[in-house]
DNA sequence: CTACGATATGTTTTTGAAAACATATCGTCG
DNA sequence: CGACGATATGTTTTCAAAAACATATCGTAG
């Protein structure tokens, strides 16, 4: 059972932040083909979820996420090429970091407080 | 020239977090040996950084740093063995993480936006 | 041509973390 | 013993990010 959690997080120009939140809102609006179901699985407002999609779309050379407005669904989302390139490669990084850490995360927990509380 | 920073966050047990502003907390107490001296090295109050300190200390199971008041310099705090311990660890597992992920972390920078504003 | 469901934004309110301010305490040294 | 400089906390205030609320727009299908 490991009881650290590592995070990745990578600050870009103009101080955008991608990191695990925006990773999963990414892989949850491919899921779901919306931005609005994929803020309400993370517990997000529409408003929120799609600023922090205008964000991400600034931030790179062209948009990670596509959307539509009207039709019979009444509109949508979903990733372009580079999105999905660009979640890729940050669970790669993931990856990356948790196998290659794997030692020291080890040694740090051993080092930890005994909590009494849950969680 | 890297325009994109990687940042590692360890979350530990009760939503401790432990990330790049704490690690560099420690490193300035152990240049220092003060931690108002190292909270002033980083524009942050002496309330705030002795917050950090404590909120740090209780995460383990032995501080990480240790302090002592009046005397000649009027106090002073210095990294425990366990104090440097966590600092090493959490610098390796940078060092694990740049190295790791240069290949992604090029191919990502690759594809930023043109911006035209410094920074 | 109207209803629907999602995108796209403007405005106001909440709130939680950080800053700012204020003391109290400690131990050596002059 | 009185001053100094750092630790140790309590209290109040600021402020920016998030939430909450409110519309406007779009395009297909019925």
């Amino acid at each position: 059972m490991t009881t650290i959690e590592i995070r990745l997080r990578l600050v870009l120009p103009k101080g955008v932040r991608f990191g695990p939140g925006k990773a999963e809102l990414l892989d949850l609006i491919h899921a779901e083909g919306s931005i609005s179901a994929a803020g309400r699985r993370m517990d997000m407002s529409y408003r929120r979820a799609w600023a922090l999609v205008e964000e991400m779309n600034a931030a790179f050379k062209s948009p990670l996420v596509a959307s539509s407005r009207g039709g019979a669904a009444g509109g949508g989302a979903h990733l372009t090429e580079l999105g999905h390139d660009v979640v890729a490669r940050y669970r790669r990084m993931q990856d990356t970091l948790a196998t290659g850490c794997s030692a020291d995360l080890a040694a740090l927990e051993a080092t930890l407080a005994n909590m009494h509380d849950g969680e």
